[in-house]
DNA sequence: ATTATCCTGTAACAAATGCTTCAAAAGGGA
DNA sequence: TCCCTTTTGAAGCATTTGTTACAGGATAAT
């Protein structure tokens, strides 16, 4: 029967025929579903960022007669909602037909980026933060087979935050040419998970002995760079599938790009504000 | 502190000196608790029976300024009651000296992953999962300026689990040439995050005219290919920095590689397994 | 460039909501 | 019975809410 439609329901269905104003307004009234929905229209419109009419229109898309319809059907869902014995609402929302499989998967992520954030040597992250923040030293990166997009994920924000950053070619035939401009005052960041890969570690030693700063990111288990790293982040990898999980290096590595560009607010700015530009000229260009 | 006391419990505090209209309306109220005191003064009035001034009097008896006060603190409780996170983790281990930027933003992250999984449609995973798994169809991915190694970490694993996968290059003059070999059994994979890149828009637009199947990783607020794409994903991805987080989507794709992989299972053990002899030759080819 | 289309917020308005006042009931004790 | 206190709702009022109309602004198309 269609009135029983939810109103999540309703948001999904016609999500790729919303505005942007009532793209807003979906994400608010997704964001503390329901409840978010209940308050006043005036007071729910602001919390979107969003005019009063744009709610009335969306309502109106929505299939409801006015906004108090809306929120009538809304006040039923809650209603409903709490009803259900407190048991059956612990944890995994009642009635999600995921697959075990996937909430399986979704609950060790997330315990192993608890354990990622546990074990991370508070002093690690910000010495590390500091050595990459400052444009007087050099930064290289590079990543194995399967970290390869997690260095250049990093890569590619530090490159707009800050000058000095190089990403190295996967094929070790060419890292000679990179090695040869590291110095005591460079840094290279390595990602080096399970299946450790020698280059890379004959790499590391090579850079050591330039005296270069040997940043890792590696498993729980660590890679055997760990022993020439001066710092060395553990991230939780294992969950159920065949591959591991570099999330909790993707959550360091975010951090730690908060953190550099905190650092360098002002300087960043300017540089950010000047790719922009840099960026727009180039859209003119292709036109 | 005092203010935090439920309503319900204030009923029960008070309910020795209450007048028989009160007493109507304090049934009322717990009758449907908490949402029958979420509807406007006049309803709630009429339902228990009782004129509107006798529930502002009991509104104030209870401690609060006005109806409206009253209804905002009933809120907050149901509000409460129902926002149970999906993704439990015990609190922040005591005593640890990270900077109040980093707990704030790793607090952050782990909310938006939990709103991504709400947010998710399993039927929407699950069609993907097939979808992706099925050989007869290739697939094309591309991201974005930050969201490319996005598509370069989905594109690596997906590489190894099966043939015909393409990830396009950056540049959008050189598109043309992979269009030409899109049709209806194809899928096309874009990741597109605020900042909507005018150029993604357009080839979806012409990859939706071949009939090609397109999916889409964007955030909550939904790029604009929203409109042409068959599948969507939202993660979150705000965070407190002055870049998006893509956690959120690089948790999903981590999901559909397991998930993708299982249901592949003996054939891709064989490819794996073949590709694992290949790299070996190769590095004796090296030596 | 110019036009047309679609979005969106401002402003004005109507309809409620929430509140105050006040007088009538209802009770309770002499 | 009377009087006093307490409780209650009707009526009226200010405020806020929900809605409509309209015009500026953005976007896309020609």
């Amino acid at each position: 029967m269609r009135r029983s439609e939810t109103l999540k329901d309703r948001l999904k269905d016609k999500a790729s025929q919303l505005t942007p104003a009532e793209r807003f307004l979906s994400d608010t009234l997704l964001k503390d579903y329901p409840m978010s929905g209940l308050q006043s229209i005036t007071k729910l419109a602001d919390a979107a960022g969003v005019s009063t009419p744009s709610v009335i229109r969306m309502a109106r898309k929505l299939g409801f007669d006015g906004f108090p319809e809306m929120q009538a059907a809304l006040r039923e869902e809650a209603s409903a909602q709490i009803k259900k014995p407190i048991l059956k609402r612990e944890g995994w929302p009642e009635g999600r037909k995921d697959s075990p499989a996937f909430r399986n998967f979704a609950e060790t992520v997330f315990e192993n980026l608890d354990q990622t954030i546990k074990r991370l040597d508070p002093a690690t992250f910000d010495a590390l933060a500091k050595a990459l923040a400052d444009t007087q030293r050099n930064v290289f990166l590079l990543g194995g087979r399967i970290t390869r997009s997690n260095a250049d994920y990093f890569f590619n924000h530090l490159q707009i935050i800050r000058p000095g950053v190089t990403l190295l070619s996967q094929s070790p035939n060419v890292w000679p040419q990179y090695l040869i401009d590291m110095g005591p005052s460079s840094v290279l960041v390595i990602f080096d998970i399970r299946r450790y890969e020698a280059d890379l570690a004959r790499l590391a030693d090579l850079a050591k002995q330039r005296g270069v700063v040997i940043v890792l990111f590696t498993d729980q288990w660590g890679s055997p760079i760990s022993k020439s790293a001066d710092h060395v982040i553990n991230a939780l990898v294992e969950v159920p599938s065949s591959w591991d999980s570099t999330l909790g290096i993707n959550l360091i590595v975010e951090a730690l790009i908060a953190a550099i560009q905190t650092q360098r607010l002002e300087k960043a700015r300017d540089r950010i504000e000047a790719l922009e530009d840099m960026f727009r000229s180039t859209r003119i260009f292709r036109k």
